[in-house]
DNA sequence: CATCTATATTACAATATGCGCATATAAGAA
DNA sequence: TTCTTATATGCGCATATTGTAATATAGATG
């Protein structure tokens, strides 16, 4: 088992909220989602679900692609499907 | 998925540091190691090993088994497991 | 250009976390 | 009991996270 210690910490920190944990399960799923929706479906503040994008794509699980007015985010990081596959 | 966010939030919390994946790692491939081992190996002061083993054994991923004069800590958690197999 | 609309950023207070250090406890040995 | 070893706990301080509210930006549309 060779894990870059640090690298794995970081991807675990980020996904160390339960709001975060609900972001990213549910892109898995629906493939990929757009930020008012997600602030609809969590029942959240749009502010504060942007906050938990930024969280997530600093550490490099999620990007955003822009779509029309809208922006489009989807999980990129293969470890983090990994994790939650394993989860499921 | 029908994953319990806050639980597993909190899983990841608990292995949101560098020692504590390093921790975590190392008890799965050794099945358990008791703690001035640890601190030895992981060049740390050992209260601040117990700490993080505190953290971990908090959240219900390792457990203490006294030996003697040391405490054995092995990994009791099959989601944690999962998680670290995942990864490997 | 002006104006929506969707998203991002900022500032602040409250709370939590991490680290170093001193000290306390628990169990075995003399 | 006293001593020793192994582990745990408490404290102080710096830093990080969180939630809320207000504001800013970027792109689409007219």
């Amino acid at each position: 088992m060779q894990l870059d210690f640090d690298y794995h910490a970081d991807i675990f920190k980020a996904l160390a909220h339960p709001v975060r944990v609900r972001i990213v399960a549910g892109l898995i799923q629906k493939h990929e989602c757009h930020v008012g929706k997600m602030a609809d479906g969590l029942g959240l503040p749009q502010p504060q679900v942007s906050q938990h994008l930024t969280i997530l794509k600093v550490a490099g699980i999620i990007e955003g692609f822009r779509n029309g007015t809208q922006i489009c985010y989807k999980v990129i990081n293969d470890d983090v499907r990994k994790i939650f596959a394993a989860l499921a």
